[in-house]
RNA sequence: GGGCCCGUAGCUCAAUUGGAUAGAGCAUCAGCCUUCUAAGCUGAGGGUUACGCGUUCGAUUCGCGUCGGGCCUACCA
């Protein structure tokens, strides 16, 4: 519909106002009472055609010429916007399009199997994933999910640090926490790692090598157990909400293929790079930030601003046309670096999308809890799943907009689980499963075919419209990363139900009617299962 | 000091990316189950969108300033 609107408005302007080149656009009015579609044209185009708003407005509808049987009002309001009110067949028509698409209905196939890759948690591998790691994790899978509704061909990636300081100091807390056990009495500094899990890790290698480890270093062995310990354990966690990546890349990587070398080594042959004091600097203020910047320090060592350049520049290189990197609002100053990188190695670094996420407060009994991984004070992701499952552990971290912080309270989230947002959309769902299986127990043969017109009262019009809004919900969350906005719209679609099941008996003696409202239930189903489907949530038959 | 994010109902947050009368959920109050699931529905109260200028037909949204909160600002990641 908007793209028939769309034609004849333009073509009634380009008769009006030669010359225009402004293109219309549409959007459904936030109050029903303004019909269908809207459109601001003739408040914009006022100025060029030296015409006022109204009157404008009343010229383009006297030169339109509409199909009555799609279009059944048009009328001018407020400063100039001209609302369109469709007949009930349009909405008719689309609950047919739900029935018949069933589990693709709001798929595109607008990104044509676009490469895109989608690296995100990337945690390092130095204990539990905390709540904090949660929202990244559900809100990079999310945006995966509605990528490939929208036709992208999506890769998961996780990237971690196996190479620097902070795993030479988990090693090192391992070690030491394995010589305890061996009975030596020793100081445990304060900024290693303090969490019971280092113990338990020190405690499989005193089972498997017994006391024979008393002189490995600390990045041999007890570094190697340590990340293959926490990696399987995060994998677990991961994969408890629906996560599952499908590469994982790491910095050692890097460095034994050389990708790290070749960066230094190009970006001094185009002198971009030069030393200084006993370290490598990168000539970051040509590419608008406010200072160089190290990339190998006097020690020798690399600062993870090199490696993350050359592990981008591989991502291009592997032929992803869209790369997105969520990263949590700590991080938010190492990602200028990395793109200066690619621009400075001759890359177009527009295909790099960013999206930061805020902070996960936790608030436990009135109190806010800071978490810190090396004090190991933190409330664990595995920790909350088990408390308050898979669904509402997703649709909490989902429902906001990732650029507010979000306020977790854990008593109220453990507590009341069962009046939890999440289950209001479930329970949709569930109730129309219920109300299936009445109608198959009443004899309802599900074969009949459905007279639409029968729909007619304003809770069905309603949420015919609101159901046929899904596509376009899909496509407008793909391409501003903003899932939060599908969740509110499911919760609508949820609320637009329940009001109408209040109202409306499906299952009547009335047999045509009863078939037309099994549709409308079955489109409803349909829409909210592809839209938990894109959440990661479950869509229960009972509950 | 500089950069990024935020400030909306008592609380937690939305607002179709500049649209018309700023909306939900908790919480409070008043109603609705002999009928397909009451984890639901109906109604009421609750707002100077932190504050001040500006941009224009029109600002919660864009720009500048002030105040307040969070995160960055290392040869840590």
């Amino acid at each position: 519909m908007k793209e028939y609107l769309k034609e004849h408005v333009t073509s009634a302007l380009a008769t009006l106002c030669p010359g225009s080149d402004i293109i219309p656009s549409f959007e459904k009015p936030r109050n029903p009472e303004h019909g269908d579609l809207t459109t601001n044209i003739a408040m914009i185009a006022a100025k060029q055609a030296k015409t006022a708003p109204r009157q404008l407005a009343q010229q383009i509808i006297d030169t339109l010429q509409l199909d009555s049987t799609l279009v059944v009002k048009i009328e001018i309001a407020g400063p100039g916007f001209i609302n369109f009110k469709f007949t009930d067949n349009v909405v008719r028509t689309s609950l047919q399009e739900i029935l018949q698409q069933e589990t693709n209905y709001g798929r595109h196939n607008l990104a044509h199997g676009k490469k895109t890759q989608v690296e995100f948690v990337s945690a390092n591998p130095t204990g539990p994933l905390t709540v904090g790691h949660g929202r990244g994790a559900v809100y990079g899978d999310t945006i995966s999910r509605l990528l490939e509704w929208t036709g992208h061909d999506v890769t998961r990636e996780y990237y971690f640090n196996n190479a620097g300081r902070q795993m030479r100091i988990l090693g090192d807390s391992v070690r030491l926490r394995y010589l305890q056990l061996l009975g030596d009495t020793l100081e445990f500094p304060e900024d290693y790692y303090q969490g019971e899990y280092i113990k338990d890790i020190a405690q499989t290698l005193l089972d498997e090598h017994g006391g024979k480890l008393r002189n490995e270093p600390a990045e041999g062995m007890f570094k190697q157990q340590a990340e293959k310990d926490i990696f399987a354990d995060i994998k677990k966690t991961l994969k408890s909400i629906g996560v599952v990546h499908d590469v994982f890349s790491n910095e050692n990587e890097l460095y034994e293929t050389g990708k790290v070398k070749e960066v230094i080594e190009e970006l001094r042959a185009k002198e971009l790079a030069y030393d200084l004091d006993g370290a490598v600097w990168f000539k970051a203020t040509q590419f608008g930030s406010e200072k160089d910047k190290v990339i190998v320090k006097s020690t020798g060592e690399p600062t993870y601003r090199l490696p993350d350049i050359a592990y981008h520049r591989e991502k291009i290189r592997r032929g992803f046309e869209l790369i997105i990197d969520v990263l949590g609002a700590d991080h938010v100053a190492t990602y200028p670096d990395v793109l200066a990188g690619l621009t400075a190695l001759g890359y177009d670094s527009s295909c790099v999308k960013v999206p930061i996420h805020q902070f996960v407060t936790i608030v436990q009994n009135g109190e806010v809890v800071k978490m810190s991984t090396r004090k190991a004070n933190f409330v664990t992701l595995d920790e909350l799943i088990a408390e308050v499952g898979s669904d509402v552990v997703r649709y909490f971290f989902i429902m906001r907009s990732i650029d507010s912080h979000l306020n977790f309270d854990l008593g109220l989230a453990k507590k009341q689980s069962d009046e939890n947002p999440v289950y209001y959309l479930q329970y949709a769902h569930a109730r129309i499963a219920s109300i299936i299986r009445h109608a198959e127990g009443v004899g309802i043969d599900r074969n009949v075919p459905a007279e639409l017109s029968l729909l007619n009262q304003p809770e069905e019009i309603s949420l015919m419209k609101k159901l046929a809004d899904f596509p376009d919900i899909v496509e407008s969350c793909a391409a501003t990363f903003e899932p939060h906005r599908l969740a509110d719209y499911l919760h609508d679609v949820a609320g637009q139900f329940h009001k109408f099941y209040h109202f409306h008996k499906v299952v009547t003696e009335d047999i045509p009617l009863t078939a037309a409202r099994m549709s409308l239930c079955l489109a409803t189903k349909i829409v909210l299962a592809n839209g938990f489907s894109i959440l990661g949530i479950s869509a229960p038959e009972r509950m």
